[in-house]
RNA sequence: UGGGCCGUCGCCAAGCGGUAAGGCACCGGAUUUUGAUUCCGGCAUUCCUAGGUUCAAAUCCUAGCGGCCCAGCCA
């Protein structure tokens, strides 16, 4: 399914641009952007976000999204995730053709307007220290004080200004601050800052800069410089739209446009942690094996769990975009992998706990090729072969000497048909003499019930099988949630979220019996394990021949006891 | 008596003055060589609360209540 193939969202954020361009704004332009910082990886309230950007100037003939890389603070960022987040954002299927841009694309620029602001009278280079300008700036009950130096002429500002970008000062000793008011009752225009010095290796200016522009001042004008027509944000920076619109209406007449920035609520997942903060700390901390492990949120952790690009898309656009507080269960997100891999994933048997069955009435050599269909609604994705012998492997929990009521599966005395083959008839449970612990069934195969019912009975369970003489072993990892409790990052349900870390979110299974044909399987195709769930081999750590199973999502199951 | 934002089913979410869409989850039942899928059916006399306006309110007004965000030279 392409991306333009998806059916269209609707949301508050798209009825806005619909009005805006019935008003004929913006000469009927739309243009979006994914402004990522490069400061770690990109994870699932990202691709909300992507979905969201990218989706909406998909839906305009002349639309366009353009990738920008909010770098204005080199200290926290690497050209590593520059480099994963367009990995990334491609993987999700999605392109920005040619609009591949850094905030530090603008530096020259923002310094040129840095000085305009001056110049206008709307600047000033400020000498606090970062402790004296936190004490001056009041609270959220209390009005700030002003800073001594908010008086500067302009012509100093304007020589300490350059003078602090030739590397005259050192680290942190004046700033550039935009002369607003310190009583505003919002915060972020008590003054903010623009410019701090810095002498910080920048992974895209190298060591051009020693003073570095913050986030403020950059992104707005960043969106203005681009022809951003809408600025698509979370919640949290709403209380900096009024410095947004500031700054770019101070600069009205050096600028082209006017971006309208509008926020809309990030997404939060139950079960797990979203904040970059967080990832680090379980990533740092070796409580996963990195920013990919499949159990993480992360777009990378999500790819190698076995999700899918659509699946992850089709549950951005069901969750939807409001500004309301929402914490979407895992179950969605679930639901999104099994409804794409039904479809898509072709059939095939493994047997993650494996109890020995030896069909007492076929010959020790005994060895028929079966011909089986590889989904079994949909024709196109063929047929294998699969070898039925004398010894095979069923799952011990499809046995039970004394079944629960409605135990549909194989029972002493019972029958039960073997997935894509016979029926057969347990006759015997064969016991470890010492532990007296089930080791084998003795059973009979009906070789009347071929692709038929058998005469005059039913048999209504159905069990898979991989034959014990002709099989491949592999490695299986059964993940499951990484915490115990839905929302761990609140503070509410006490301790730390690393506190709530679910101990067995990782199973590691070795030497499982699957079909031969798995054997050939290749890394991220996708595989439906018959009645367990979807498989998917690992992308890092398979080998030719040798593929690592990850369970991406068991299937459902009502037959819960 | 700082500012901003948000409150519709267990979870998302439509609705924008004309009498509560949809998805997920859940519960029945049918079909089934995956207890899967598919299919049918059920699932908010009620929209945070209380008043008010109106022939008519989830939608308008007023007053409350609850939740989230903001005091980085982070984004």
């Amino acid at each position: 399914m392409s991306v333009n193939a998806e059916k269209k969202p609707t949301d508050f954020i798209r009825t806005i641009i619909e009005q805006d361009l019935a008003r004929n704004l913006n000469d009927g332009r739309v243009v979006t952007r994914f402004p990522p910082e490069p400061n770690g990886t990109l994870h699932i309230g990202h691709a909300k976000s992507i979905c969201l950007n990218f989706g909406v100037a998909l839906q305009y003939p002349n639309g366009r999204c353009h990738l920008r890389f909010d770098d204005t603070n080199p200290e926290k960022e690497e050209i590593a995730y520059v480099q994963s987040i367009q990995e990334d954002v491609r993987w999700l299927g999605f392109d920005w053709g040619t609009n591949l841009f850094y905030a530090s694309d603008y530096f020259e620029r923002l310094y040129e307007l840095a000085e305009v602001l001056i110049q206008k009278g709307l600047a000033y280079v400020c000498s606090l220290t970062a402790e004296e300008m936190r004490d001056y700036r009041g609270t959220l009950t209390q009005p700030g004080r002003e800073s001594p130096y908010r008086n500067r002429g302009v012509t100093e500002n304007l020589e300490m200004f350059r003078a602090m970008r030739a590397g005259r000062y050192p680290d942190g000793a004046h700033t550039l601050r935009a002369k607003i008011d310190m009583s505003s009752p919002n915060i972020n225009m008590r003054d903010p800052t623009l410019y701090r010095i810095r002498r910080a290796h920048h992974h895209q200016t190298g060591d051009r800069w020693c003073i570095y522009p913050t986030y403020d001042y950059t992104h707005c004008i960043s969106d203005a410089l681009e022809g951003i027509t809408h600025s698509l944000c979370t919640l949290e920076f709403e209380d900096h739209r009024p410095l947004y619109d500031w700054i770019l209406d101070q600069l009205q007449g050096e600028l082209s446009c006017h971006p309208q920035q509008i926020e809309f609520s990030r997404l939060e997942l139950e079960f797990t942690v979203m904040s970059k903060r967080m990832l680090t700390t379980l990533v740092t901390g070796h409580h996963v094996s990195g920013w990919d492990d499949p159990r993480l949120p992360t777009i990378s952790g999500l790819r190698r769990r076995g999700y899918t690009p659509a699946s992850i898309r089709n549950f951005c656009r069901l969750i939807g975009i409001t500004k309301a507080p929402n914490y979407v269960e895992m179950a969605l997100l679930e639901n999104c992998l099994r409804e794409d891999l039904e479809l898509n994933a072709p059939r095939a048997m493994a047997v993650l706990d494996p109890l020995r069955v030896i069909l007492d009435n076929l010959p020790e050599d005994h060895l028929e090729e079966l011909v089986v269909a590889n989904h079994p609604q949909n024709d196109a994705l063929g047929t294998r072969k699969i070898p039925l012998t004398r010894e095979l492997f069923i799952e011990r929990d499809d046995f039970a000497e004394h079944p629960p009521k409605g135990f549909k599966r194989l029972v002493p005395g019972g029958e039960v048909r073997l997935r894509n083959a016979y029926v057969i008839r347990c006759q015997e449970v064969i016991r470890n003499p010492q532990t007296r612990a089930i080791e084998a069934l003795r059973c009979l195969v009906d070789l009347e019930t071929m692709n038929k019912a058998p005469e005059g009975r039913k048999v209504k369970g159905v069990i898979h099988w991989v034959s014990a003489q002709r099989h491949c072993k592999v490695q299986v990892r059964l993940y499951d949630r990484l915490f115990t409790i839905p929302q761990p990052a609140d503070p509410k349900a006490g301790g730390s979220f690393l506190d709530h870390l679910n101990p067995d979110s990782l199973r590691i299974l070795e030497d499982r019996p699957v079909e031969e044909s798995l054997a050939r399987a290749q890394p991220e195709q996708q595989v439906q394990f018959e009645r367990l769930g979807y498989f998917c081999p690992d992308r890092r750590d398979s080998k030719p021949g040798q593929p690592v199973f990850n369970r991406s999502v068991s299937l459902r199951d009502s037959w819960k006891k």
